[in-house]
DNA sequence: TAGATTGTTAATCGATTAACAATC
DNA sequence: TAGATTGTTAATCGATTAACAATC
């Protein structure tokens, strides 16, 4: 599927700025495989996917390669998001911020039903939720983080979508219904624990998940 | 793969519950179907390959699904984990611990090669990560979370390994190598929101990442 | 019984890998 | 040139879906 093909984009980019800063000025479709751990064969079928070529017998070229990528990936301006529900997870992801902010990743409010934790002066400010469809507006946000309880969840994401939300990252264990106007990406720390438990307890071994 | 099978056993697990809550006696393969989001082809197949059986024409019963599933996955005792680096990933970790203890997982210690961030009367203690080995032989950790710089992932990986951790959950955007005594499970939060600014910005819609 | 749903087999679908001719 | 690596096609692999006989 592309879109196995558009996340590994991003995983060779990164593995890519590490051998640039490592002095590599070429790179065989081997070293990018071992880097990120696919076949050769997975790294030549992705580039071949978007037409990015490189020179027989002299493998590809660090910075050409990289420019390729980042003309496919298009990151280049920041991309304001914001995260509502300001419970465990939403906090702690403010307060990851600054490893978002590598990726060119900016929260730039949180939003909490319960308005006793508004906090306006905070850097990355918590506002009341009745003000979340405003701001979105407002500010043309495309992205937002749903971190609030599964009982929540629904209602928040219909009313980001009917704001202009596009883009949704939901840590609530639930299915959002509706409104196919969105991309959704699930996201569930617990449940990959659980998952890992699971084969240790099984006595298995070797294997990424 | 068996592996996606086992994945969906805890998400089925999870709408049980949901269901269970609800009041319900029995499900039928669709309605799981639709609360988790796959066909109902998929569900009974999963069930099949654990030979987890319902009734034709009656569905599955609830409690003898529940328990039937809570078998396989064998979910009883509380799994203790560690967490090692207390920067912005490893605190939020911490924070959000009681989130995992819903699942039955506890984060019991963290670890961090800058001593002065040392915290033993913490209630999760932050301890320095000369003593990481120990603790995870003489508590018996089967578990852990790298959440440390990628120049220190391959390192504190191998440490853990040597002590004796068989799954990892791994936090730092490289590929760990070598050791192939534990399971490993990456996790990105910033390339899972990149992918979605992908998305979002090639106009795209209405999928599921 | 008639009808609906399971359990399972077969068909489909898509992704990964292997192989090799082209070529730098 | 000889040798090594790409680019692409074909083969393989595995997972999902469809279909339907069994049956409650």
């Amino acid at each position: 599927m592309i879109k196995r093909t558009i996340n590994r984009l991003f995983i060779y980019k990164n593995a890519l700025n590490h051998f640039k800063k490592l002095g590599f000025v070429k790179v065989f479709s081997d070293n990018l495989a071992d880097a990120v751990g696919v076949t050769p064969s997975q790294v030549r079928k992705d580039f071949s996917a978007f037409a990015i070529s490189g020179n027989r017998r002299g493998g590809y070229r660090v910075n050409d390669l990289l420019e390729n990528i980042n003309k496919i990936l298009g990151k280049n301006k920041v991309e304001e998001v914001i995260v509502v529900g300001s419970g465990n997870i939403g906090r702690a992801l403010i307060r990851y911020n600054e490893g978002f902010m590598k990726e060119n990743i900016k929260i730039v409010a949180a939003f909490d039903t319960d308005s006793s934790k508004a906090d306006r002066d905070n850097a990355i400010p918590i506002l009341p939720f009745e003000e979340m469809a405003d701001f979105i507006r407002e500010k043309g946000i495309k992205v937002g983080i749903i971190a609030v309880p599964d009982g929540a969840a629904q209602h928040v994401f219909e009313v980001m979508a009917n704001a202009g939300i596009k883009g949704v990252m939901n840590f609530a264990p639930i299915m959002l219904k509706g409104t196919p106007t969105a991309v959704i990406s699930n996201v569930n720390l617990a449940l990959e624990l659980e998952n890992i438990i699971y084969y240790v307890n099984a006595g298995e071994s070797a294997a990424y998940l």
